[in-house]
DNA sequence: TCATACTGGTTTGCATTGCAAACCTATATG
DNA sequence: CATATAGGTTTGCAATGCAAACCAGTATGA
């Protein structure tokens, strides 16, 4: 997203954020799913903090944007939701985090 | 804000940045008053390429904040907008860096 | 001289968020 | 069978980000 030798005093980039993983939120939600792969909601409300109104939204905010894949599984008569990144999320945030290094390597 | 030795798997502490830094408009103002030291509010214009009412509003917003400094001085009869960032908006800045840096080291 | 345009902002209005309370459905419990 | 609990979703509201509309003062020009 990003250009590789970027002027040092051009922040305008900043601007281009991904705002989906970006906000804190789902930057947790994310965060725990590019380590484990694969969580259900339960122990991510609890991982996160958020509660589970909060925790919903933000998965189906993440799903429409195609970077989780949520499945739901009967375990015992239990539904169960999984939650995993897909690729393109992991992406994203790989994407991300080289561009917030970048910013953030500026000032050093 | 964040604790020293956080556990790696903790991402709870994403939760408690900065938000007033942490919005990419106020981001971009932040980073060039960090570098400048102070800039008018036409130089901010351009260079973070926000419209005038959205830097009006952001900056009112860091204002309130206590992260800038807003002084309105007359050059030859035309009013101007001198900004510069506060020693509070200073720290702010250092601490939201550490911060993003201590989240994103944990996935090297 | 009065209108017209420009510069430098601020305020207003709207659409989009983030958030939690309220709600829903299904299983366990007294 | 009432009531609680678990696991989520939907609703309602307050706060945001954004740009269009507005406003005041200065320069231009017919």
């Amino acid at each position: 997203m990003f250009k590789k030798k970027s002027d040092k005093y051009d922040f305008k980039p900043i601007a281009g954020i991904d705002k989906v993983v970006h906000e804190p939120a789902r930057m947790m939600i994310i965060a725990y799913l590019y380590v484990v792969e694969s969580g259900d909601f339960v122990f991510l409300m609890h991982q996160t903090g958020l509660t589970k109104g909060n925790l919903s939204s933000h998965l189906s905010k993440l799903e429409k944007a195609g970077y989780v894949e949520i499945k739901k599984e009967f375990v015992e008569k239990i539904p169960r939701t999984l939650i995993s990144l897909s690729s393109a999320g992991r992406r994203a945030f790989e994407e991300y985090q080289e561009n917030m290094k970048d910013i953030l390597g500026r000032f050093e």
